[in-house]
DNA sequence: GATTCGTGGCT
DNA sequence: TAGCCAAGAAT
């Protein structure tokens, strides 16, 4: 039986840690959950950032602690709410989970979250990743958290080949275990969670999975294959046409648009409120209002938006399949306070039916 | 262990 | 245009 022989001696851990550190320092990005002191904070960003880029995270994260700045507003707020201000992030159970950890620790603990990963872990919406990045970044647990990120940076350094299974995944979380620093008692800097977060900066702005910038890697040197790097296929993309209704009418001064309540018990967004979908044979010939892609997993959806025809909404509005206890009418300017799909807040923004709340900028930096 | 759950920017 | 995939968790 052959035996692969070790490929390399073992990362020099402290040199490791250094470089990175010491390139964090000057390069990390100035984000608005970086540095803050409050780990509700902390734990909101990290819940959006679950699969989700940071430029759609700083388009929430303020608007959201606005409206819920403690533990206690949110977990005291309707759920609705919550999806409203989720609006646009998408994978909505983590709104609604976020929203039931936020009522259990009110409840149960004081409205204070648990400082340990162990603990944080039994919260809904809180996984391994999360448990140990709000442990070390917020509380400064030595625990090293594994995410999209820190699996290329690990693999790349290595000259591992991408694996799924529990073997691939291991190797990684050893990895990255042994290159954690410990926590120093007196040392008031965070070691571990700026270790962690050095990591992620590293894999998001230099160790890229297209043409990584390995010129700019200060771990260049240590690393197995710079830039090379074998990864398993991923599954086909699909396309689909979809078609919607806009349909406006006035009342008084105020404007309100025809929305459509999807049921509460479908697993994809349920009780949350579109445009009324149009069957594709309702629209042959018709010239829409608004053209635009919406992806959804793996599906390009090629969407567009016809206007109801007559003033009374003759025309299109009948081909609604939608029962009417589904549909209604909304006022415009209360559409901020509903949870919209993100696909009917991106339409009705274009087409000017809805407000674009701009997000607050981050203080400029000369 | 495999699936499901959204979105948008980049190329 | 169409493919890629990101600071994952729950079931």
């Amino acid at each position: 039986m052959e035996r692969a022989a070790p490929r390399s001696a073992t990362l020099d851990a402290p040199l490791f840690r250094r470089r990175l550190i010491t390139w964090y320092r000057s390069h990390a990005r100035e984000l608005p959950w970086r540095n803050v002191s409050d780990p509700y904070r902390t734990w909101l960003s990290e819940v959006m950032l679950q699969q989700t880029r940071v430029a759609a995270v700083v388009t929430h994260y303020n608007g959201f602690l606005r409206r819920f700045p403690t533990i206690l507003a949110l977990a005291l707020a309707p759920e609705a709410e919550v999806l409203a201000m989720w609006s646009g992030l998408g994978y909505y159970r983590r709104a609604r989970m976020l929203h039931k950890a936020a009522q259990f620790l009110t409840q149960e603990r004081g409205g204070v979250l648990p400082s340990t990963a162990a603990e944080l872990r039994t919260l809904p919406g809180i996984g391994e990743y999360t448990s140990a990045a709000i442990a070390s970044i917020a509380f400064g647990e030595s625990i090293a958290v594994v995410d999209g990120n820190v699996e290329r940076v690990l693999l790349r350094l290595t000259g591992r080949p991408e694996q799924k299974d529990a073997a691939g995944r291991a190797f990684v979380q050893k990895q990255a275990s042994a290159l954690v620093p410990n926590r120093r008692k007196g040392d008031k800097t965070n070691a571990a969670g700026d270790h962690n977060q050095a990591m992620m900066e590293l894999g998001a702005t230099i160790c890229l999975p297209h043409a990584p910038l390995c010129l700019q890697c200060p771990v260049y040197g240590m690393c197995k294959t710079r830039g090379e790097h074998l990864t398993l296929p991923r599954s086909a993309q699909l396309s689909r046409p979809a078609a919607y209704l806009l349909s406006l009418r006035k009342r008084g001064t105020l404007t309100e648009v025809l929305l459509q309540l999807r049921a509460d018990d479908i697993s994809l967004m349920p009780g949350m409120y579109e445009l009324p979908p149009l069957p594709q044979d309702a629209v042959q010939g018709r010239e829409p209002l608004l053209r635009l892609r919406h992806a959804i997993t793996n599906t390009n959806y090629y969407v567009q938006v016809y206007a109801a025809s007559g003033p009374q909404d003759r025309g299109l509005r009948r081909a609604v399949p939608a029962s009417k206890s589904d549909l209604h009418w909304v006022l415009t300017h209360r559409l901020g306070s509903l949870p919209l799909t993100g696909l009917a807040r991106k339409a009705l923004q274009r087409l000017d039916v809805m407000k674009v709340d701009l997000p607050k900028l981050p203080a400029h930096q000369p």
